[in-house]
RNA sequence: GGCGCCGUACCCAAGUGGCUAAGGGAGAGGUCUGCAAAACCUCGAUGCAGCGGUUCGAAUCCGCUCGGCGCCUCCA
């Protein structure tokens, strides 16, 4: 049974959804005012990876992402660049799924844009107008903390005291208290704006992840996840106004992955260590070993992404890569004999203990390679019959199922490539060892790698 | 100032009270090979930042010290 780490309790939980073997999940996209940046990916490969493993683990799952397309940056962005809000947004929303899409993360059953919610997010916060949680200032609205006994249960943090001690916060939007969060947004001049009955004005942030969520997966579900940072105030805040709206307890696990810095120090432009999925790409990185870095480190811990940790993680695949490339040459017919499948069984219990304990990826993955050494193992004694190794391939595709870090190599070579591999072999046969070793480097040079084995010559990419 | 995380071999990183401290990368040795590369196998910390303490027993719990990082404001 999976366990997960609930932010609300701090403890790890077993988890038991709402309605058995079914899975609400939401879970906080991106803002799209510009290209997502590698720890903005963390969050979603591990999301993707929560997932994946949860249907893998036979629950239905319904997954919920938004899209945050109106708030100061975007408006702010699509203003500079002349474009329309909807024009702007569209063109980041594309890039970002264009970007998971290379990182095999799997796009989420339902996608919201928040600009597409404008009716359900009134309808909230006139239900907590009538409710007595809001006040009025200047046109724009503002939930009352002090109104919400649980407010704080979250980021566990004390608010009761706040509003004795706290400064008067003159800032622009004039709250009552200095927590005070806004709901609705008075229409400013020169800004995109909706005219509702509550007034012309757009939604704050807060409020869309709330009227989404609820209007897809019910006033209560399962999962919600986000990156840290997303804790206070956002997700405090989400609680707040949901459950003073619906009465209902909101969430029933909160999942948080940690940050991610590069080369040791917090990402910021800055710095110069800001980079994009884009920018990585164009270096020569891969996006399976970005992947694998990405999840290599268990999801609450901070993890430092560096090029010498992406190079890493390159040879780590090429390992696992390697070895189905030579089992997948030992054919492909019949069923494992029972002692190979009852191998598979161990490693299959192996990852999934590993992945249940809070997805503890490092685990997981280090029981993929313990199957794979121990295959490799026995292949050196005596070689792997083609029904068990049919059976491994199966295996760690099944796998690869939940981590999509294998590349899915082409399995054909184009005509030139395979002529040229022929030459060589004749003229290794003629012992014109020259003209070997030439075609040898041309062939590397294309990116395809020769390795000369007992069985014959094998090629692979790089 | 308040809250929190982390420090395990050259590098990355599991393990959080009890068998020989996972796994990967790099390195070394071996197998194979025309050579080379690749691949595969083998090896690798008597020790887990330091110092004290609790315990029959601690990397794991407690205290102090040193070092790194994050949040408390928009942020994945």
């Amino acid at each position: 049974m999976l366990r997960l780490h609930n932010t609300l309790s701090n403890t790890e939980e077993e988890f038991r959804p709402l309605q058995e073997g079914a899975v609400r999940f939401y879970t906080c996209g991106p803002t799209v005012y510009d290209y997502a940046h590698i720890g903005n990916f963390r969050t979603f490969v591990f999301q993707d990876l929560l997932r994946k493993y949860l249907v893998y683990s036979k629950y239905h799952v319904v997954h919920v992402m938004n899209i945050t397309d109106v708030d100061d940056k975007t408006i702010l962005n699509a203003r500079k660049s002349g474009m329309t809000l909807r024009d702007y947004t569209a063109r980041y929303t594309d890039a970002f799924l264009e970007d998971s899409r290379k990182l095999r993360i799997d796009p989420p059953d339902i996608m919201p844009r928040a600009t597409d919610h404008i009716p359900e997010m009134v309808a909230l916060i006139r239900s907590l107008e009538e409710k007595g949680y809001t006040y009025r200032k200047d046109g724009s609205i503002y939930f009352s903390i002090s109104r919400f006994p649980g407010y704080g249960r979250l980021s566990k943090a004390d608010f009761s005291g706040a509003q004795a001690g706290a400064r008067i916060d003159s800032d622009k939007y004039d709250k009552e208290n200095a927590r005070d969060f806004v709901l609705w947004k008075a229409r400013k001049e020169g800004e995109d704006y909706w005219d509702t009955e509550i007034g012309p004005g757009r939604p704050g942030w807060h409020i869309e992840c709330s009227a989404m969520s609820m209007k897809y997966l019910g006033e209560s579900f399962d999962i919600h996840c986000g990156g840290v940072d997303l804790i206070f105030p956002h997700h405090e805040n989400e609680i707040a106004q949901s459950e003073c709206a619906t009465g209902m307890p909101f969430v029933r696990y909160w999942v948080h992955p940690e940050f991610l810095i590069v080369e040791g120090e917090k990402m910021s432009k800055s710095l110069g260590n800001f980079f994009t999925l884009r920018d990585l790409l164009a270096q020569g990185h891969s996006p399976e070993a970005i992947r694998y870095l990405l999840l290599s480190v268990h999801y609450r811990k901070q993890l430092n992404f560096t090029t010498d940790g992406l190079r890493q993680a390159q040879s780590s695949i090429q390992r696992l890569e390697d070895f189905v490339l030579r089992m997948k040459e030992r054919g492909n017919d019949g069923e494992p004999s029972p002692e190979f499948a009852a191998e598979i069984s161990r490693a299959r219990k192996r990852f999934k203990e590993a992945m249940d304990d809070d997805i503890n990826t490092s685990a997981a993955l280090a029981t993929v390679f313990d199957f794979v050494r121990m295959v490799n193992q026995r292949d050196t004694q005596s070689p792997i019959p083609p029904n068990d190794a049919a059976a491994a391939v199966e295996f760690l595709q099944e796998i690869d199922g939940v981590l999509s870090i294998l590349r899915q190599q082409p399995e054909l070579l184009d005509e030139e490539i395979a002529k040229q591999i022929e030459a060589r072999q004749a003229a290794r046969k003629r012992r014109d060892f020259a003209e070997a070793d030439r075609i040898r480097a041309w062939l590397l040079s294309q990116g395809i790698q020769l390795e000369d084995t007992r069985e014959g010559v094998r090629w692979k990419r790089l």
